[in-house]
DNA sequence: TAGATACTGAACCACATGGTTCAGTATACG
DNA sequence: CGTATACTGAACCATGTGGTTCAGTATCTA
């Protein structure tokens, strides 16, 4: 069964398809990071920067954690093993595509020098 | 020079993200297709399916050319390198950052060892 | 030429996104 | 206790998404 829980590839493609949020996860990559911490690093206030770790977090890429008045960030279990599978999948299908493709333009290209010959 | 055009990553991810739009990329893998086919094999409009179309055209994943009434779509010259790339580069990233965790675990765990024998 | 086919564009809908401000609440510090 | 800090939630805004319908236009085919 390959079948993949195509919701969790759903919120993780989307989580990642904003910079700022790529941002964070690379900055996570390096230590972790309080909201105050982010919504500095990315010049946003803090109620937005919030919004961007929730999104990451219900992708399951960040977790964060509350103790005292300040929430850590950090990241989360998963290393993107879905999203690297399916991209994977995908390439190996377009190399296929492509070689095909190729095999097609070469058969129209002898039957080409066939009909030259036949008009000649 | 390791930087990556978001805007085209973002494009690209936000693509990805809809399941929908991950069967045509596939489907396209396996043969062309008009807009026509698609609808039929999704179960949706020709508009619906157009949008879809047009926006993996847009993220330059799909290309597509129109001969006579039937617009036939095709897989794009890209084969998701940058994005492959940019998830690669974020896994080694995490590996990295979860050994160094370990490490810190480790560290504490001796710690915590020395604190028992001062205690006892 | 008439009718079927294939697409296209505008308009609409409900809902999500990326951002803000403002008004809280909870915790830390002096 | 009082004040500063850190977050939280609601509300708002403009724009995008995923889908529809409806009314075209353009191209085939009989």
């Amino acid at each position: 069964m390959v079948q993949y829980t195509t919701a969790c590839l759903d919120a993780s493609f989307a989580a990642l398809s904003d910079a700022t949020r790529r941002g964070v996860l690379e900055q996570l990559g390096r230590a972790d990071a309080s909201i105050t911490d982010l919504a500095e690093k990315f010049h946003m206030t803090l109620t937005g920067m919030k919004k961007h770790v929730g999104v990451l977090e219900r992708a399951g890429l960040v977790i964060t954690e509350k103790v005292g008045r300040v929430r850590t960030c950090k990241l989360g279990l998963r290393a993107l093993e879905e999203e690297a599978g399916w991209i994977d999948r995908y390439r190996q299908l377009w190399d296929a595509r492509f070689d095909e493709l190729d095999k097609v333009v070469e058969e129209l290209k002898r039957k080409e020098k066939v009909d030259g010959r036949n008009k000649s």
